[in-house]
DNA sequence: ATTATCTATAGATCTATAGATAATGC
DNA sequence: ATTATCTATAGATCTATAGATAATGC
């Protein structure tokens, strides 16, 4: 049985339907990461791909149905992947470390183009629910979900000062640094999230323990690729 | 129906340069805060100030000078109004009102528009700064201005998920309960914030700080002697 | 022969401008 | 006469489609 030659080569073949669909897909998502949808032009995004603008439509209809597709692709991964306790951190660290390979950049694309239609926004409040309702697990409290939302709330805020508004001193901060002012700040929130080191909030129920080993271990995997094969078994929240 | 000459408050002679040109900025500033600035056309604009959209051209130059106008306007007066230890409530409080009445929409605005243009992320940028630096005062920390960044980071970050992106159960919540969570959680952040009754975790000597009432500062809109802010005047009419 | 890819262009917006029209002031 | 307002349209995009071209498989 003959495979499909080998794909994510930079270079392929002429004639690859499916590695052509790929690079597409490739291009959408760094080009609506990096403009948002409305300014990411369906020729901007055949051009990355070296392919010709018919054939984003013959491969996926419309723009907003490779918008869809992208979108479905990315996000779903991390949350799958990450652990309850670690996924604010890990997604706060993935967004501060701004694009780079292999990172998700899902939110990013969402930060950068809700506003442009309803579509988009739907997109991300669905893309928020995930996050949401891990993150609410977090609270022992009857305001659980809206605690959730308010943890995502900050995240994204975050991720929109700091990658799409280029805010200082924000953009150069440190990442380790934000990452310890908020998860510490965010401890008053949610009694599940695990303590990054001293954060200047007293008298909490949470233990403050387990300080900086769980740093370096979400770092590393924030930072470089979060695809589900090395990472410890998620466990699936509801 | 006949077209009488009606000269009330809302409707205003029909030859009046000053009038058509502040019902021309009162219409972009809905319409800049319902739908961002790419989807709120110049006609939209033109017809919900019920001229010409030609007219936009000739008081304004052009649709960016406009967009500049309009957030000239707003947020300065919030900023100038409110003192430090209460700017972050007052505005979140705004943001949760979701303007009504004469509530300064700016920053709603801006988060409907960034990922539009570089222009827009450079004003919800400059806007940034000015509640940022305010709001970095409330810090003795070497790390203020940066946790400045992160509060307003969250207030963004809640209009984002609640204005625009329309998440439950933040949508519905009432803005007392997230008022209270947030700046509860802030309180580990700022260490000038006060906080505005039991925050959720018991054992923080709560001051009875009479949970906030709503500022009245937001209220007041003067649109006194605001025109040609920064050389925005339109092209003269020989 | 099949089909991945490209050429050319329709069709729909949207911003912006030039010039015509009409209401005011002197 | 002045000028606020409107009509008509240029000019620039952008998405999407129809049909031509060319590389593969049988």
């Amino acid at each position: 049985m003959a495979d499909t030659p080998q794909h994510g080569a930079a270079s392929a073949s002429r004639r690859d339907a499916q590695g052509t669909r790929l690079r597409l897909l490739d291009a959408a998502s760094g080009l609506f990461a990096e403009r948002g949808y409305e300014r990411a032009t369906v020729r901007d995004i055949a051009d990355r791909a070296g392919v010709n603008q018919a054939l984003l439509f013959r491969y996926f209809g419309s723009k907003k149905a490779l918008f869809g597709e992208v979108m479905a692709r990315g996000g779903h991964e991390q949350l799958r992947t990450t652990p309850a306790e670690r996924l604010f951190e890990v997604a706060l660290r993935g967004m501060l470390a701004g694009g780079r390979e292999g990172a998700d950049r899902s939110l990013e694309v969402c930060l950068r183009s809700v506003g442009g239609s309803d579509e988009i926004a739907d997109a991300l409040r669905g893309l928020g629910e995930e996050y949401a309702a891990v993150l609410a697990t977090l609270s022992e409290s009857d305001t659980g979900s809206l605690r959730g939302d308010l943890a995502l709330s900050w995240l994204l805020g975050i991720g929109l000062m700091r990658v799409v508004v280029g805010k200082e001193p924000l953009v150069s901060a440190d990442p380790d640094t934000v990452c310890r002012l908020v998860v510490g700040a965010l401890g008053g929130l949610l009694e599940g999230l695990p303590q990054t080191g001293e954060a200047g909030e007293p008298g909490e129920g949470a233990e403050a323990g387990k300080a900086g080993v769980l740093g370096e271990a979400v770092k590393a995997e924030g930072v470089d690729g979060v695809d589900g094969t090395g990472g410890g078994r998620a466990r699936i929240p509801r």
